[in-house]
DNA sequence: CAATATAGGTTGCGAATCACTACCTACTAT
DNA sequence: ATAGTAGGTAGTGATTCGCAACCTATATTG
């Protein structure tokens, strides 16, 4: 923890806590844009210069980031058959695995900081009736909030419904999120 | 949109597309800590000296964030009466409310990143059983994915059910998430 | 009471990142 | 051949980040 060169350069937020994978996937997905561009290209965009005049970014760090995100699994490049000029930027699986927490954090967005419906409103299109809230639920369907959550060794999950007043390994009652 | 000053300060991202709350939701949860400072809320920290410790974050900037934690309504200070010097930081109903993004990331994270089953795992208090993975779900709790979903008008909400195949005000395939 | 420690900052400085403009290369269209 | 387009790099100024030092108010200790 000593302090070598003149300063050191900025760590990794996964190395604050190995055990978290929260700080792994902020790695990628913390840095300022990722949301962004992960959100135009679930709204159909492909292409550098469509990400370039939708979001108002600067030329360099659209590049940095695009190369990050690809770099990080979340989308990939293939070149246009028809325009070799052309590159496609689209999602992997890796990145369309994303949505649940893109459209979290929207909910939230929605309901603290906007306050307005948000028009137009995301539906199923099989019904045309709203989604659901996003929400913690348990393996029954139950909604939970953080007070019924805990933490449990994975060793002691299989013997979960048989002995109830023992030992059962709960470590906190939030340790680590 | 001219070239004012030498330089244009740093556009808010709310801004950028202010149909949408993603941008705003992204305005203080999108900066470099804070989503580590809400995870070390959720744990239990509530102390500036805390965060300093947990985080490994430098001082000034834990003190930028905390404040713009709790300007934005996410954190709230709240002096300790035993003992003067200390801040209490706590999480708001706002702050609270950011949980399923949180473990919506987390789990990506788990999925994708570190590959590992991660141990301890977040189960239910009430029967011990894990929760589930947080999912996009329609009104009657089908599972969606990206590909069920479609933004419709908000005044076109009420006729939803009723006749199918006319103008039903459906916007796009995905829209603006 | 004086001396010291603690909690929560603020200030200053070097390093890294961001934003803006100007290029640059490969390819396409005319 | 010439001009235009897609994607990207390089240079420069502004902003933010990381680190150490200092500062103020309160607690603790002798």
């Amino acid at each position: 923890m000593n302090h070598n060169g003149p300063y050191k350069l900025r760590e990794p937020l996964a190395e604050i806590a190995a055990c978290c994978s929260l700080p792994q996937a902020l790695e990628t997905m913390g840095e300022r844009w990722s949301f962004m561009i992960l959100r135009a290209s679930f709204n159909g965009l492909h292409h550098f210069e469509e990400f370039l005049e939708e979001l108002g970014i600067a030329r360099n760090i659209l590049s940095n980031r695009l190369t990050r995100l690809v770099e990080s699994g979340i989308l990939k490049r293939a070149p246009c058959v028809d325009d070799r000029r052309k590159i496609e930027y689209r999602l992997t699986d890796k990145g369309l695995d994303l949505l649940p927490t893109m459209i979290a954090l929207r909910q939230w967005g929605e309901k603290w900081e906007s306050g307005v419906p948000s028009n137009p409103v995301l539906v199923d299109e099989r019904d045309r009736r709203p989604i659901q809230p996003i929400s913690i639920r348990a393996h029954d369907g139950r909604v939970l909030t953080h007070n019924d959550l805990c933490w449990i060794d994975i060793a002691d999950l299989n013997n979960a419904t048989g002995n109830e007043g023992e030992h059962d390994g709960v470590v906190k009652r939030i340790a680590t999120i």
